[in-house]
DNA sequence: CATGAATGAGGGTTCATTCAT
DNA sequence: TATGAATGAACCCTCATTCAT
């Protein structure tokens, strides 16, 4: 088996362990006795296990920041704020498609060691940022309601994580409709922000 | 020191260092050490690590059970739609004035073990249907539009979670006026609840 | 068993089995068999096998140390020179009734991490300088001859570290008189070898 | 590259890291990758580790077997004292030549394992044999005065080793004229230290 | 009630050696 | 000859839990 594949081999066995138990359960074992490997081989791959967890992650993270698009203006492009639902979709739907990786970064991401949980806020952080660039656009173009966009990006941020981990949880959620729920995160999310005449205090 | 007193102190103890260290990291050295006890006092107190892990948490279920209050309705009750935001007021305040149990809750509750993960999913799952049922009452009454409550409660629930965790990690956030976050979570719900001819599809 | 005792175990076993395989050869595994105590009771009492080791040299460096008395001169005391050769008697009788250790020091104890390499060449240098104050006190009295004290300070110690050795590994030297030992030493250090109507420059 | 050469050339990078770092501490890793060799080829010239190790010393063992001359009697030959002084000169002159063999034979050499500590407890009692045989025939001819021939052997080697391992540990020495090393030790082996009006019995 | 010494299973990591290519 | 991926035994260390005092 030629290197590269042994690599992607290891990673996608250990994300689907870690995905399981999480960090602190899944052993060097664990991963090694999926991938019919001995204990030795793994250490060929890889520095050690934190290493491993973090390049689970670190693909998700390069997926969720490449899936992000900056608004663009001007003719040609779609109306600001349906690219910003678009990005919202794709987020969604990335998310949904990598199941596994999703439930790790939800659920058992924070609490690997002190460097990771910074890197962790880091992450999350950049994205708020990058949603609050957004917002305040939408906002300057008469397209959004005044609101505090700091606040608020942790809303859009926390609607997706909390539906998404939800549709992993749950299986009947399972094979539903992406769009649908897409669409039903966009309305909670849009109605709440489209300025409007007749919203209340 | 009576039972109940230093079984108290063991859990606050246990309570502090879980929610700085997460449960893996978490030593029981770590929680006698800080309670000056020695090793073997804690078994008396509690069966093993993942009790003590687990009765903090469940203090913490019970008293946001306790603060969300089914929706009364008739004469001698505020409306149906302000009785909900005092349920997600109650739940914010309550959170954030136990900052650590609560980043115990948010980052470091999935992963202690499968049955604990069940537990936790349990909870959420509870939460999520009392909030469906207030979410189809106020449909039923023309109060909130029509929408799929089950994702929607969702998306409540995360919205509140993603800006308490960002309240409890960003130090700026510290201090801040807990009714203006209060606010804008509810006005970022509302806004995309409320029954309105204009909002946008 | 008391603390004290138990550590003293320990030490000792640890002790022996060092001397016997060397550092690296050494496992934990070894001085807990052999003292028939539980992995984890070892880490009880030192922190890693780095700490036990030394321990042990820590006490041979302190009775060394000890056992060498800074040269007194005036009325009531010996001849500076029988000082000096009671000195060197102490050692040689310390080594000799201590030959564990003493084998772990000549023979394993470089090449255990560089810290400690660093640490037993101070080891060695601050016997080397108080050998050559001694010297250069026994020159400017006009009871030794003019020599290069640093040189002729490490010719003493490789005397005796190499005089002693072979009587530790040489089975037929065990028992041998002490004292017959040390006047051979003395004498060559003394004399030298050549006889005296032939001395040369 | 022809076999010879390749064997040399990890020979040679073997002597190096082993004397840096101690049998334990040097891995096969550290051999070829100084080497530029493949962790395969490693043992196309040598049976395992413990091999090369043994290689490298066994090299300075032939060359100060070498540089020591059996003391030749009768006109033609200088002095039977020059000699053994020839004989000292030559071998400090080999082993100050050869800083990192010396080094490795001086700190690193014994802890290998049972058979090297045997081996090389065999080589020092060979030299100590031929330094014997040496001292006897001079006591014969009454050049050297009565001594334990044993126990005298074993001071003269120690001598040497401390002397050169003290040359080599310290940057001072380095570049110090080789022949006042040399004197200096061959005056304290064959006058002592005691100035001659003062000798003792 | 309280103590803390003792336990030992289990985890992460290293590294000398092998062997198919 | 040369390669380097693969192996797996062995090692150090941690820590939840027990139990005699």
């Amino acid at each position: 088996m030629i290197k590269a594949e042994r690599k992607a081999q290891l990673l996608e066995n250990a994300r689907v362990v870690f995905s399981n138990k999480g960090y602190h359960k899944t052993s060097i074992s664990d991963i090694i006795n999926k991938s019919g490997v001995a204990r030795g081989t793994f250490y060929l791959y890889f520095e050690n296990k934190r290493q491993v967890f973090e390049s689970v992650l670190d693909e998700l993270f390069r997926d969720i920041g490449d899936c992000i698009k900056t608004i663009q203006l001007g003719k040609g492009h779609a109306s600001p704020i349906d690219q910003l639902r678009n990005n919202v979709r794709s987020v969604i739907a990335l998310l949904l498609s990598n199941p596994e990786t999703t439930d790790l970064l939800l659920k058992h991401a924070f609490g690997v060691d002190p460097e990771f949980d910074e890197k962790l806020n880091q992450f999350y952080n950049r994205l708020a940022e990058r949603l609050e660039s957004s917002l305040q656009l939408g906002i300057a173009m008469g397209l959004l309601r005044k609101c505090d966009t700091q606040i608020v990006s942790f809303c859009i941020m926390g609607t997706i994580k909390e539906v998404v981990a939800s549709c992993l949880s749950d299986v009947q959620y399972r094979g539903k409709d992406i769009d649908l729920i897409v669409d039903e995160v966009l309305n909670f999310g849009s109605r709440g922000l489209i300025t409007s005449e007749y919203g209340n205090t």
